[in-house]
DNA sequence: TGACCTTTATATCGATCGATATAAATTGGG
DNA sequence: CCCAATTTATATCGATCGATATAAAGGTCA
């Protein structure tokens, strides 16, 4: 026997007062997330994924365990990073609806608040590219991320945009209406974004430039206040 | 040498005049596109794809060369049914279309007919479920099926809401305003197809029924008579 | 500086991948 | 009914997969 085979030293997860550890476990990250996002958990190779991060490839199983803990810490920096890219124009939603806030003017100016920070984080940012990619995903093929990005990222946002969007009716219509909306809403959106090459060719844009990225706002500005003027079943 | 190696028979395409052959590569494809559509074309593995086809895995490259020829071929199934079951809602657009339509009200009529088919295609039926994340997955990252179903699916399908969208504002308001919505509606119905699952989580349906159907198809039929009624530029 | 822990690098494992050579079985025309 | 073409089944190839044992290198702190 070539060499003995025994109990992995089973290290859960480095608890690094080293430096250099935080630099390689994001330089993997980095890599993975985009590699995820194209060729999904299974199609990616670890091997591919190391080399794209300059490490060897024993370096995933060190610092993630195994290739499906390193596909969910992947879904956990995706939270995170979309999060902190669209906490400025979420965090005045989130106080007014805490605060019980039924004023509708200010539900529906922040409701369009929320949406420009949206299509700006999707839209303006290639890296919002492939996270959409890697949500979309998941999201139509549930696997191990499938938690994460449900209850940190698509439950929340969902559900934050009905009731801004039910708060901006003056609570009328119903919210369930109002998240049936919001949930095409933001799909829409992820998707516009997923498909954000096909979307150049449709359009013969060469690239998203502030002319192409008002237009995308625009759309959804008239999205938006149709969904507010009419309240269902007054119509 | 166990057996020797020499060059393959090179059978280009079974010509069968031989009914079964047939009836397998329809079963090879009813289980490779829900296997390509949830695990992709790498993460699917052949063994598999046959296994749930009831035959052996040779049979795939028999009949299809290669995995990448079976992927490509039920791209091409998946254009074909999916243009059978919108044929009877875009036929009349079509036509409108070709004699130069330029009736406006008319043209609105069309289009919520085409989105309504639309919506009754991909949201009332099973397969499309399948099929929408098959053509998401290579809208966001395009292999080999890429080209297919941008020239045979997506393209022709947001030109003619473009065109129809465009008439039914009266030819006001510019095309390519008229595209980037049409892109744009087009995608909302794929992902919400392709994220049903997500979708009944979030509404808390137990299943897609008349009710919820119907839902759907208020929520677009909104979002289509907003789009036709404020011609941009004129806001 | 030296003992100790963390991190990186090398080599290799068994399993599974897509593909093909080959043989057997099936089908259809004369 | 038999022969040839088509289709299906078996066995196996080399390549690549994720994972791990092991060794070497690098960092931390008494």
């Amino acid at each position: 026997m070539p060499y003995g085979r025994r109990m992995a030293p089973r290290r859960s997860a480095p608890r690094g007062s080293y430096a250099k550890s935080a630099d390689t476990r994001r330089a993997i990250l980095d890599a993975a997330i985009p590699a995820f996002a194209e060729h999904g958990p299974e199609g990616a190779s670890t091997r591919g994924i190391a080399t794209a991060a300059g490490v060897n490839q024993p370096a995933l199983n060190y610092h993630f365990g195994s290739k499906d803990g390193l596909y969910r810490q992947c879904a956990e920096a995706i939270v995170d990073r979309f999060a902190l890219s669209m906490g400025e124009s979420t965090a005045p939603a989130v106080e007014f609806l805490a605060a019980g806030g039924s004023d509708a003017a200010r539900a529906h100016a922040l409701l369009n608040g929320v949406m420009h920070g949206l299509v700006d984080t999707l839209v303006a940012s290639t890296d919002a590219q492939v996270w959409s990619g890697f949500v979309a995903r998941e999201m139509h093929a549930p696997g191990e991320a499938f938690a994460v990005l449900y209850d940190r990222l698509w439950q929340p946002g969902t559900e934050l945009a009905a009731q801004l969007i039910h708060a901006a009716r003056g609570g009328r219509g119903g919210i369930e209406t109002a998240r049936l909306e919001a949930a095409m809403l933001i799909s829409n959106l992820v998707a516009f974004t997923s498909g954000r090459r096909v979307t150049k060719k449709i359009m013969g844009w060469q690239e998203i430039g502030p002319d192409q990225l008002a237009a995308v706002r625009r759309s959804i500005a008239r999205q938006v206040d149709a969904l507010v003027a009419v309240v269902p079943g007054d119509e």
